[in-house]
DNA sequence: TAGTTTAGTGAACAGTGTTCACTTTTCGAA
DNA sequence: TTCGAAAAGTGAACACTGTTCACTAAACTA
């Protein structure tokens, strides 16, 4: 049985583990660099040396274990967000750097990131796994990693900095949108860092600064024309 | 052979036609439902009563019909981008229908619009069919409906509504992005629009428009404070 | 009408994830 | 220490997948 509550303490669950690690591990190494139609369970299989039926005694499919690669990198990417935020400086270089540094983990391991979003939603009740409301998201690493973004802009707000107006979680499920889909044009469209008519000498970073900059201009508060901003900011 | 230029003309070139019609619209059928993995060639040959190898006749591959499919698509997502985009409306809500016309029509063929984004960057020269520069990118269906963005943004900027001070590509490309990034949300993430804390009356339309209108402020020329204004929008 | 090109086929190949009956090893209790 | 149960590990098989290839049947050209 796969007894994920850890019994780590007997030799035999330490053994256990050692074997399941070590299935992580080769399966962590091939994916990071060839993703998951690179990884078959027969490869990883002979890669630690076992039957590829041996798998199935520590992973209940292949799906199941790629899932928890894809948690163990979210769960990196919370970290690194969070440390962001915490940072010793000036709201707004933390702000723009909480920002950055979220599209750089994305893309630093594309595979990670794209995979993550590979699934689909299925409109009728369906993946039994999927969390459904809000307080089951917040639990998972994906949830915790927004929530760093929803304290971003309620501290922003609170500072006077961002436009009040707005609903911190509604704004920050459009930032999330907006880094979201700037890693994944980063990860899926070749060369886009310089797809500029002109020079090639962007760097990716640039521009992420560059579109980070950009977000944060977009929930600043304005000092004039409050009533139409309230409106255009409001969403019909 | 197949020969890609049209020699429709002669009785034998017309049933060619037909069948590879045939094909192309059972695929869009059940790609359309169930995406990439619902889509097998076996399969596709029953629907059209012909054999598997059959439809090699056609197709290179599984691969070059997929690619026709999401061609099409980027195809009926330029147009309906780019009619939004000439209505016969004040610029600010033209520029707001573009905007929501891209996400809605994205999120419509969920299938369509995430395969288009599932293959992943090659850094060390592969792929030979991805466009490499600015001009090979811009005959593209994908490059024509970012052109829509270009020419949004330079319109408004030519109206003084938008930063002049903003380079007009790499704005659409943080526009593209951000709508992109919604579109994989609301595609990928299970309920996102209904991702808040405390109802569940939201829509998806609602969100979409909200996050339009977030980045239309974002864009917007400001009245006061030029010179940060200038700082903050140049990218570092 | 003869000959060449094209359309279409069935069987096979090399993969894939997964299952299951089976053997071997491990470990706790009598 | 020995015995029996539980767990670890295996090899063969199943049902798939995309793709190829020698082959036949039809269609068009000369």
């Amino acid at each position: 049985m796969q007894t994920d509550i850890p019994v780590e303490k007997t030799p035999a669950g330490r053994r256990r583990k050692r074997v399941r690690d070590s299935i992580i591990a080769a399966a962590e190494k091939v994916f990071a660099r060839e993703g998951e139609s690179g990884l078959s369970i027969r490869r990883l299989a002979e890669e630690i040396d076992y039957s590829p039926s041996a798998i199935y005694k520590y992973f209940e499919s292949k799906e199941e274990l790629i899932d928890q690669l894809k948690e163990a990198f979210f769960e990196r990417l919370m970290d690194r967000v969070d440390t962001s935020s915490n940072a010793d400086r000036p709201f707004e270089d933390r702000a723009r750097a909480c920002l950055i540094t979220y599209v750089e983990t994305a893309t630093n391991r594309p595979y990670h990131y794209a995979a993550a979003f590979s699934s689909i939603e299925q409109k009728d009740e369906c993946t039994p796994a999927a969390p459904k409301n809000w307080d089951e998201f917040m639990t998972t690493n994906k949830g915790k990693a927004f929530s760093v973004l929803v304290n971003m802009v309620e501290e922003g707000q609170a500072l006077g900095m961002f436009d009040r107006a707005l609903e911190p979680v509604h704004a920050a499920k459009s930032l999330w949108a907006s880094l979201h889909g700037l890693a994944q044009l980063v990860i899926h469209v070749p060369h886009f860092e310089r797809l500029i008519p002109d020079d090639g000498s962007a760097t990716t970073t640039d521009f992420i600064t560059f579109h980070a900059n950009l977000l944060i201009r977009g929930l600043q508060a304005r000092p004039t024309a409050e009533a139409k901003d309230k409106q255009a900011g409001q969403g019909r």
